[in-house]
DNA sequence: GGGGGTCATGTGGTCGGACCACAGCATAGC
DNA sequence: GCTATGCTGTGGTCCGACCACATGACCCCC
């Protein structure tokens, strides 16, 4: 067992315990070495992995911001995990585009079913509103749209599954950027986008989940097949 | 930007790039901190990253399985993102298990829908015939029983949901073991489960989608209701 | 007595150097 | 020709030091 793996196990029995809760702090570096038995770097590779998980978030100076704080931060862990794997190109994104179908469909599905109250709807009608600014450059739609369709997600109360949709629309959202050009017309692609998302809202506070899940399926399936996204970048 | 994220970013953009392949090797830790001007401790920080995404294995000695080996193995870091955030009572397992419902019945329904030949349901065959030995225990039973669902979801040859579904099964392991006790008759819960398990893959044979679907939905979910497993841990 | 500036303190961030264990390989010796 | 030994390069670990930063206590001046 390497040295490093000490504080891993260690940290997650305390977690699994009770013994650290969100918003504490973990004892310092050098006295997690002391306590461990091990040397400060090998503490310091463990607290990396931690933050890179999600787990802990690192700050320096003094105060209660300061040190390794515990956080439940699931989202930026799997995006990494998502965009070093689509990098080995051991990841097809046509499975990525497929898992998105599958995950929001249900959402949208769940969504509808469960008769969401319009206080929940407001974001994303609200984020619906910011995207038809006529100057938005793609970049910035495409930044809206990301958001709605992970506000969508949330609908369903699933937080899992909120935060894997979270994740995948931010691992791919350079490949989605680099293929605009792909897009024969991008004002018209907008124009398209724009009237399917309210139609997916319209759905979903209608109650009608057989249709919200098929809107959400034609407007994922269309975008990529637009921008010629479902082979491997 | 801290020192070690150098790092990160120059081994994400060299595999996407194509200049690292997976099996190649990186540059040793002392020549990577040279050329980047870093210390050693700061890319040793790096590559226990990478390790822990799944994209780097590291060994000591010499020859070509020594040093940091690029891989590709997403299933450990998706395990244990979900190991952790379960361990921080903010992953309700509820959520673990709609997910896998989701995920598993969506691997049947496409399995069963693309008719997928003899051979590829020999591994799923050959598990169940192993889970038939009338001596095994909980621990072995639900090893075999993981290995036949995550074998079942790569049927459908989506690479993404594949891994998500064997780190779901990996990162709830213990949280199975632990509810065995909860069961009524742990011998009559096996002769079900073997059964369900046998005309979930009859009914993939057969070629009936929803058949298949409806099936795994009943035998998961009929499963975490008599371990009481629905609640958080 | 109150207010503002200053320094002590403790945190993570970084560094250089050193030594160890290990696996393979080149080479010397038989 | 074969074996055994040492060389080499790899990651694993440690130590000690210094830096940047944010806070809070302290002190001085008004």
């Amino acid at each position: 067992m390497k040295n490093y793996e000490l504080v891993l196990h260690r940290v997650e029995a305390d977690l699994a315990a009770g013994r650290l809760r969100i918003g504490e702090r973990l004892p310092g570096e050098r006295v997690l070495a002391e306590q461990l038995g091990i040397s400060r770097p090998s503490v310091r590779e463990a607290v990396r992995v931690l933050e890179a998980m999600g787990v802990v978030r690192t700050a320096t100076g003094s105060g209660p911001e300061a040190g390794a704080v515990i956080v439940a931060e699931p989202v930026s862990p799997l995006t990494a995990v998502l965009r070093l794997h689509l990098a080995t190109n051991h990841l097809p994104m046509n499975d990525v585009v497929q898992t998105r179908i599958l995950l929001e469909s249900w959402a949208a599905r769940e969504a509808a079913g469960r008769q969401v109250d319009s206080g929940e709807l407001k974001l994303a009608d609200d984020l619906l509103d910011q995207m038809d600014a006529p100057d938005l450059s793609p970049e910035e739609f495409h930044l809206l749209d990301a958001e709605f369709h992970v506000a969508l997600s949330g609908l369903a109360g699933n937080v899992l599954i909120a935060a894997v949709m979270a994740s995948l629309r931010s691992a791919i959202h350079g490949y989605v950027l680099a293929a605009v050009p792909n897009l024969t017309d991008w004002e018209a692609t907008t124009v398209g986008l724009r009237s399917e998302h309210r139609a997916i809202v319209k759905a979903i506070r209608a109650g009608t989940p057989d249709d919200a899940a098929e809107l959400v399926t034609a407007h994922i399936r269309g975008f990529y097949q637009a921008a010629r996204l479902n082979t491997a970048p």
